[in-house]
DNA sequence: ACAGATCGTATGTAAAACAGATGAATTGTC
DNA sequence: GACAATTCATCTGTTTTACATACGATCTGT
């Protein structure tokens, strides 16, 4: 997914009133801009995010970190390993159930994560900045909105039946041929 | 690059007025959408683009349809493949120059395009619900402006000197170390 | 006509994600 | 209290994807 990481010029003609395209373009534009800033450690920007979840001290084992943040167990294995040679953050046994390993961020994670924090607001700015401040906060809000009813039917089954209602001629799953 | 791909609940705590988040999910919600909408094509997104572009009769060969794209010249060649094989689009050698294959779309092609095209504006809307219309005008305009901004300023070393502007610590490049 | 460049294709390689198996540790039941 | 079943993190293997390179075919220059 990320299905679609085209690199940079694109489909230039026009298009330029298509919200998906526009959407794209602007979104693009903020994960350069962050992955980026957050390319200095381990993993970027999962690996902020792990950071960031472990130096907020939330509570679970690294399976349930894992699950938050929509990555395999796997993945987070070796995402641990790196912040860990990294001394950001520590693998330690839960007292309580020794199989879970709760991962806690040291005294340099924290600070990391608080820089990059204030990086990531200046990234922020970045992106608004064409906007007049009015505009910004009227901008947040509509997004807000529109975030807040995508979580609600975010679910795989609406996009599914939404296809069934729309779709006209798709019988089967027509997955892509083996290259060879 | 994708580089982000997590997939449904992710870090529901107080990141709700972050921009980078807001705006992912938003992003993620409409590719979601309009990932299932062009499913049923082979290529997916890429291959809609292709077969827009070939429906446009836009001229060049396959090569500089893919560096319009975004996407490398190997991938374009079994992304034609399935497509051709699908019967949507043709691989037509250029009488000027035999070289260059022009990639022309078929009459079923053409359909499926328009097709795909009404569904698109669907996903659009679908997008956009929670907005009344007012508000939807006003969100595509601000939209419209950051991204014409966002385009000016792509190009890669702005975002590097955006990096080094705001640097602390990052003396060289930490490349993330091979799981093995 | 011949050297060099360009287009599309074929091949090999590296990175990343996912599925399944393994070992350690817990829970339940008898 | 012992034993089966489950769960957690890790390891291993497979698959997919992108990229880099090499190749044959064709064009353009002299």
């Amino acid at each position: 997914m990320p299905p679609t990481r085209p690199s940079s010029a694109e489909i230039p003609d026009a298009l330029d009133s298509d919200l998906g395209w526009t959407l794209g373009v602007v979104f693009r534009s903020y994960v350069r801009t962050a992955n980026a800033l957050v390319s200095h450690l381990p993993g970027g920007p999962r690996g902020y995010q792990v950071l960031a979840a472990a130096a907020q001290g939330l509570p679970g084992g690294q399976g349930a970190l894992a699950q938050r943040l929509g990555v395999d167990k796997t993945v987070m294995t070796y995402l641990l390993d790196d912040l860990e040679k990294a001394g950001l953050v520590e693998r330690r046994p839960d007292p309580a159930d020794r199989r879970n390993k709760r991962v806690v961020a040291t005294e340099r994670g924290r600070a990391t994560w608080t820089d990059t924090q204030t990086r990531l607001e200046h990234a922020e700015d970045h992106v608004l900045a064409p906007l007049d401040p009015a505009d910004r906060s009227v901008f947040r809000e509509l997004l807000r909105k529109l975030a807040a009813q995508a979580n609600s039917l975010d679910p795989v089954h609406d996009t599914c039946r939404l296809v069934e209602e729309l779709a006209s001629d798709v019988p089967a799953k027509p997955r892509r041929s083996p290259r060879g």
